[in-house]
DNA sequence: TATTGTTATACTCTATAACTATA
DNA sequence: TATAGTTATAGAGTATAACAATA
């Protein structure tokens, strides 16, 4: 879908200079400069929020963001076979591997090896590690808080489901 | 700020699997919860798009998502000095030294030392560098539509503003 | 033979710090 | 001395493919 010239943009009082010197370079040519600006700005943000979430939460846990992210998912979720666990946190399979190993070496998570199928591992929380998400997870929620503070509450939940609509047109392909 | 109990979530129908089950295992608990999931939502919809741009688009012209990222960046604001280019493309400044290596051997982009200082570098696409991104970047755009094409155009700019904001608050601390 | 988790390799990217050459 | 870019190191994460054990 070409850019729709002719509907103003009631946003671009408030459009960052970056996406003004886009239209100001690239405006005479036929391209959807609204997909352009929520895909990039999508990724721009994921950005600014794994950077400081790193930097002032999870570092001082010694924690990765995506050794956070198994924590969080064992919490809510529960004990969990290794594939489902690397689906359900975003990790390719041999991530996973290496970062639960790595969890298990601080004592947060441990393996089990299922009865009913020897080749299947199960993944759990350990009592450290449960304390740790209950520990961590305010803190990081407080975190979350403040990043989308700029958000009224129903603008939160409008821009999630935007963009559940762009994560599950990605999950149908 | 706590989870706003008091207000129905109007997209609560429409909730994924994995939200709804959030608030199963934690809605007892004085979580912010809309903050949560437009949080979580952002980071997921970012590695979909990365994921699938590198798959789909990137990986057929020899690019890396940074790669691309660098010639589009010197496209639409031209000749450029590394530190300034490593601060417009979100890249650390190590890493820019070497995807541009990487870019200058692959004859898309060429440096010069500024003679005013002699410190200083500039980085410019070449011809091909000009060619490439001519050519890849309507490909990427249209990647972009087809991410976001269950957003209509009033939706997406208003999903650029709020994120815009969240890019914003980031930038201000 | 197919599948699960693991391991290995090569690559992208980050953060930090040391280094060089200029200024 | 300070600054700009480079280089080096350690780590997080990806993709791909090979591998062992089990089914």
């Amino acid at each position: 879908m070409p850019n729709d010239n002719s509907t103003p943009d009631p946003a671009s009082d408030k459009m960052l200079q970056n996406e003004r010197d886009i239209r100001a370079r690239l405006g005479d040519q036929p391209f959807d400069f609204d997909s352009l600006h929520v895909i990039s700005n999508i990724y721009r943000a994921a950005a600014a929020v794994r950077r400081r979430a790193e930097r002032e939460v999870l570092s001082g846990y010694g924690l990765s963001w995506g050794g956070f992210t198994i924590l969080w998912v064992l919490w809510v979720w529960g004990e969990m076979e290794t594939a489902q666990l690397a689906n359900e946190c975003d990790l390719a399979k041999g991530t996973l591997t290496g970062m639960v190993s790595t969890l298990e070496q601080q004592g947060l998570v441990q393996r089990e090896r299922m009865q009913t199928d020897r080749r299947r591992v199960t993944v759990d929380l350990t009592t450290e590690g449960l304390s740790m998400i209950e520990e961590v997870f305010p803190i990081f929620n407080k975190f979350e808080s403040d990043m989308s503070a700029d958000l009224s509450t129903d603008e939160k939940r409008i821009a999630a489901e935007y963009l559940r609509r762009i994560i599950t047109r990605h999950d149908e392909d």
